[in-house]
DNA sequence: TCTGGGGTCCTAGGACCC
DNA sequence: TCTGGGGTCCTAGGACCC
């Protein structure tokens, strides 16, 4: 059987744990540039206040002085997340972090009871470590799970955290109740197509004929109706497992229309990328940068527009994977437009271990790989941006704004030892 | 005034091959 | 007038996820 751990209100819960004062209010966290709410305490969603709701939105849901706004800290959000995907790993079998606040897992026994004792522990055990309340929900697939866990989550008379889905009329009952958009992997469009049919619920989905749902739709819509009907069919690629793309990219705090601006942030996207791409020791084949105005102003031409290079041999140095990314923006940058956002993103990725030198390619790459690994060391050691290969102006004008910070929490005892988020 | 960022997989269609 | 069949690979775009 599969389990599904799935953390409460996830980046809600991670600023509670540094400041409990927050506890009880309605407290949400938004995106970049304090654009949107992407996590809300239990307290605003009562508030009617949904996901997504861009920030400026909040007032029609309520008096946006009684919610508390913060401007998200992925940093912090990531080591938390971390540390709950240790004691898991620790805890579990076949561990598969899906995203930065869920992963899946086997569960350790054949008995339902059993387990369930088991998971009420461990999600106190979590809350207790690392204080970020946390939900489970096992059944006999992915599928099953994700439906279980929410109930883990909603229904008030579960106590512990903890919801099984096992029996066959226990799941249909459930199913039942389920309407169809609410199934993982049914999304809007989906959803709409079959409402039409008139399948408003993973119930009546579940009862399609499994040959109709392929022929009208995909092997996806099939493989999460066979996962409806308690089959494990649902290929999870979790996070462990290497990515196949990369991608940095942001929209500015304001509009921009100097070239060197833009250049500025494609430097600072690349760089960022190219590190991230050698901490998972891997190499990209192509890099593609992209840059997009403001669809949101009417009054102003539009333009966005995309380029991608393919590298002569595979790398992942910052000079080389800068180098390519401004080949491309030069291609696509057009002057007279106002820009909103750009991104870089490398892709083809493969381990660095294996890669096949370019007859044609004259560029040292045991030195490149040399220095790169010397410039890591020293930041890793100092500080994150303490050497730069490409020197970057020193105001970012394109950086988001993010006036709703909390404060910095210097160092934070938990239960494992010492966190220090200064840096 | 203000509208995120980062991923994956699937499919259709074109290019190209024999 | 006649103008096959089948396969692979690549890419762009769509749908979905958190």
């Amino acid at each position: 059987m599969y389990g599904l751990i799935d953390c409460n209100n996830f980046f809600v819960s991670c600023e509670r744990v540094f400041n409990p004062a927050l506890n009880g209010r309605p407290v949400v966290v938004l995106s970049n540039n304090d654009g949107c709410v992407i996590a809300r305490s239990n307290e605003a969603k009562a508030l009617g206040i949904p996901m997504g709701c861009p920030a400026f939105q909040i007032k029609e849901y309520t008096n946006p002085r009684q919610v508390v706004q913060l401007s998200a800290r992925h940093i912090v959000y990531a080591d938390l997340s971390h540390r709950i995907m240790s004691i898991m790993g620790c805890e579990v079998e076949g561990l598969e972090v899906y995203s930065v606040d869920e992963a899946f897992f086997r569960t350790p026994y054949d008995d339902v009871e059993q387990n369930h004792k088991f998971l009420a522990r461990l999600v106190k055990k979590v809350h207790r470590y690392v204080g970020v309340p946390v939900s489970i929900g096992f059944a006999p697939s992915r599928s099953l799970a994700k439906i279980a866990s929410h109930i883990a989550k909603k229904d008030r008379r579960i106590t512990d955290g903890v919801y099984w889905l096992v029996r066959p009329e226990a799941i249909d009952i459930i199913l039942r109740r389920t309407p169809i958009a609410d199934v993982w992997g049914i999304g809007r469009r989906l959803a709409a197509s079959l409402m039409g049919r008139g399948i408003d619920t993973a119930y009546k989905f579940a009862q399609m004929p499994s040959g109709l749902v392929r022929a009208l739709y995909s092997v996806t819509a099939e493989r999460t109706q066979r996962e409806l009907r308690g089959e494990d069919c649902q290929v999870v690629n979790p996070v462990t497992i290497a990515h196949r793309s990369l991608m940095t990219s942001r929209t500015f705090g304001q509009l921009l229309t100097d070239r060197r601006e833009v250049q500025d942030a494609i430097v600072h996207f690349a760089q960022s990328t190219s590190r991230r791409l050698r901490d998972e020791h891997q190499v990209a084949t192509t890099v593609m940068t992209y840059v997009r105005g403001d669809h949101f102003r009417e009054d102003l031409p539009y333009y966005s527009n995309s380029c991608e290079m393919r590298l002569h041999t595979p790398s992942s140095s910052a000079m080389t994977i800068v180098h390519y990314a401004l080949v491309a923006f030069n291609a696509i940058f057009r002057e007279g437009y106002g820009y909103r956002k750009a991104g870089v993103m490398v892709s083809g990725l493969t381990p660095e271990s294996g890669v096949q030198l370019n007859v044609w390619d004259t560029e040292d790459h045991g030195r490149q790989r040399a220095l790169m690994q010397a410039i890591d060391g020293i930041n890793q050691r100092y500080s994150a941006h303490m050497v730069q290969l490409v020197p970057e102006t020193s105001q970012h004008s394109w950086a988001p704004r993010q006036s709703h910070l909390a404060p910095p929490s210097r160092t934070l005892r938990i239960y494992t030892g010492l966190i220090d988020y200064e840096s």
